[in-house]
DNA sequence: ACATCCTATATGATAAGTCCTATAAGATAA
DNA sequence: TTATCTTATAGGACTTATCATATAGGATGT
């Protein structure tokens, strides 16, 4: 489980309530680690009884409690042990190619017109992609800690690349059912 | 669930036994949607409540009852609905990428190793792709509905191509880190 | 004044998938 | 002969994640 060690990740920075581990998931990890707002309350609770982070309870008078996490030594420590170890072969699930596998069950227009509306979520995500990436450039020079938003940007980097490689071939299988041309290529 | 729709897809070609269909999920779509056992059997039981399959019980005498499983009209409808409606944004969830986002906190000996263990990970999955496509392209002349074998030869072509952009970003990654040039990239 | 949104935490139910184990018999190898 | 592998189906326990909902107060807008 990663959501596990993406939150003791996020604590090795500074502590943080489950409120803003949520802010803080949406705005970094999101795209490759998504996280749900119940879950991230519940992990925090195991990883709790696991000693590996200390809750904070902040008494805020009239309203509601604040609980505030710490990571623990025991909780560095784990996360600096999966960081450097390798992970096994993932197996990734694409829902999306499962339909080109079978797409040979429905016509050409109706498999084009799937193709389309992923070329558009794709193109949405790399101007994303493009303008976060752009804002970090600027920010970069004046930042203390370069090296460690460099893996940050690290990660920006493979979503553009990866998702314009995507973006090639979509386009490419579009076309080719287009020209009824259901030639393999030489790769 | 993609994976009562990748059976229905398997099932709209000839009915299968839940162990065949186990194989040909391990020989063709495991890449992107890999099947557990006791899955597919469970799954084959909905299906089969939900009328989109009949089960064909075969007496085998000394052995073991064999079970077929047959598309019903109404599965193939399901399939053709579920091919030709594009999916919502998925959101891929890729642990390897959560290790470089925290990277910041471990040495770069450290995440350089893992990031090499991915590399070869990595480069056995391009060579395997490379092989089938291979065999494929030999096998395609002579094939009758090469529409059909035309969708499955995307799948891999996009699992070839993706595969080795991800090979091009981890090896640009693991230089920059021995050169410890934490600078990032116009990309 | 009323509605809606934001902060903040948490539970119940369910879905999807994994891992382990059980059963049963034929085939193959050492 | 014994062990292992392949064929063949299936249930139990568990993990991970999602969805809906509950509670409670503050802030903002119309």
């Amino acid at each position: 489980m990663s959501l596990k060690h993406a939150i003791l990740g996020f604590l090795s920075y500074t502590p943080f309530s489950g409120y803003d581990l949520k802010k803080a998931f949406d705005r970094s990890v999101q795209h490759f680690w998504p996280a749900d707002q119940s879950q991230i309350y519940r992990t925090l609770a195991q990883l709790e009884e696991q000693g590996l982070v200390t809750k904070e309870v902040i008494d805020r008078e009239d309203r509601l409690d604040l609980k505030i996490y710490h990571l623990t030594p025991a909780g560095l420590q784990e996360l600096q042990d999966w960081l450097s170890t390798p992970l096994p072969a993932e197996a990734t699930r694409e829902p999306f190619l499962v339909q080109v596998f079978f797409a040979g069950k429905i016509a050409d227009e109706e498999i084009a017109a799937v193709i389309e509306a992923e070329i558009h979520q794709v193109e949405e995500r790399v101007a994303e992609y493009e303008d976060m990436y752009q804002k970090w450039l600027q920010k970069f020079p004046q930042l203390e800690n370069q090296r460690e938003f460099f893996f940050t940007l690290l990660t920006l980097e493979y979503g553009l690349r990866s998702n314009k490689t995507y973006l090639t071939w979509l386009e490419g299988a579009l076309q080719r059912i287009r020209q009824k041309n259901y030639v393999p290529k030489e790769v």
